[in-house]
DNA sequence: TGAATAGTGTCTTTCAGACAGTATTGG
DNA sequence: CCAATACTGTCTGAAAGACACTATTCA
């Protein structure tokens, strides 16, 4: 950090979130459609939610991140990772830019996504969305999905997708569906239930077959990390 | 990304990089002391190496790591991973600044750290160095070295520690010093051979006792992640 | 020969995988 | 009863832990 003077062009500094959740039995992540009008990059193109720093308002980068998403779901304590920064001459026409990109998990029962005009959930296929995104946010949300996937692997992670009661069906459902795969029942139930992660309530989920019974997270309950993976594919 | 003007202040841009290696049984850091004149913050203080991204020079983020690797050690192609990034109102006098922090893995025998003047390997003593660093650069290295004994459980990282050519009592030692604990030998040379991951060359190291077969990384190897850490402590 | 380190073999433990079998609901 | 889903138990296999044992060098 050595060269006295600080008058040299800076970069732009941006924060992006990958906001995820799982809802109709896929992973879906949360978009927000660019501006048509005016003279701002990729109009009308979907994007990560996200901008620049504010450095009147956020005190740090996560303040920033929790920001922009309590702006597009309402939601204000979520599981909030840092993921990466992406920072390059061309990734924004504007200028050499730099992105602190997060991702978040929300339950789906949370209103997100209803709660900014702007804001539509897409569904994650093959590890990536539909339309083409602005910038370099397909890279960002690509890796997103890798990090996710292979966090899930060996973490609690997917507790953070349920809502405040859930039964270990559900969450295996929630394993499976970011995972792209099945797993073990019998496996799953044993190594969740030692993982001191969850305790029951007491009430079960009513169905036309066998009730199930419910659970929700212990109290302030920090992922919990396995040392074995699942079932690794190959 | 909405807000059509670009004219509002913009953070310092930094990039720091966390270089590691192991000599005289122990983790080390290289660092670089700060000048003691000028009107810079922290005169004399121990730093890592880095500074203000140049948006002339450097394609982009990592290209700045790299540079200032080299600048440093003078080594080009060296294991280099992104840490994450730090940003806030108060971590730099000047301003509101963000640091986008790598870690990077070098053999001991590069003669790295004889190269800069200013720049100086440091042993790692429970996880920190002894003396306090400037800006928030303590915390970063406390991250990088969690980071590196997490990823050391399950992945061959190590390897990356080690010269042309290595026995495997000799990367052994290296895991063993990275985590702070004995591993079991015989359950690390089954894993070790098992990756694929290194070939033996038809040399053997002699010694005041029994020789021990070289090895060689094999060409172009990236990490190998097991799907098991090591006996995990507790 | 003995010290020192390299390397192997053997037994046990742990935990996931496979999968069968039991439990509890509604129709 | 059957269908459907929840949940449990039992066997197997893979890989680590513990640790004893053998191998090869130099002094």
């Amino acid at each position: 950090m050595t060269g006295g003077s600080l008058d040299f062009p800076r970069p732009l500094t941006t924060v992006d979130v990958v906001i995820f959740t799982v809802k109709d039995d896929a992973l879906h992540v949360l978009l927000v459609q660019r501006p048509a009008a005016g003279d701002e990059p990729f109009p009308g193109a979907w994007a990560l939610p996200g901008g620049f720093v504010d450095i009147e308002k956020d005190k740090d980068l996560e303040a920033c991140a929790m920001r922009k998403l309590k702006d597009k779901t309402g939601v204000v304590s979520p599981y909030l990772e840092q993921l990466g920064s992406w920072g390059s001459a061309g990734r924004d026409p504007r200028g050499w830019s730099a992105t602190h990109a997060y991702f978040a998990l929300l339950p789906a029962t949370t209103g997100a996504g209803t709660h900014a005009a702007d804001a539509q959930w897409f569904p994650i296929v093959a590890g990536k969305v539909k339309p083409r995104l602005a910038f370099d946010h397909g890279e960002i949300l690509e890796a997103a999905v890798l990090r996710l996937r292979s966090k899930v692997e060996y973490t609690s992670l997917p507790a953070y997708l349920m809502p405040g009661e859930f039964t270990l069906p559900d969450l295996q459902r929630a394993y499976e569906i970011v995972l792209d795969r099945p797993l073990e029942k019998s496996a799953f139930r044993t190594r969740i239930l030692a993982a001191d992660l969850i305790e029951p309530v007491a009430r079960m989920r009513k169905g036309p077959n066998r009730p199930a019974q419910l659970y929700r997270l212990k109290k302030a309950k920090a992922p919990v990390y396995f040392v074995r993976t699942f079932n690794p594919p190959g």
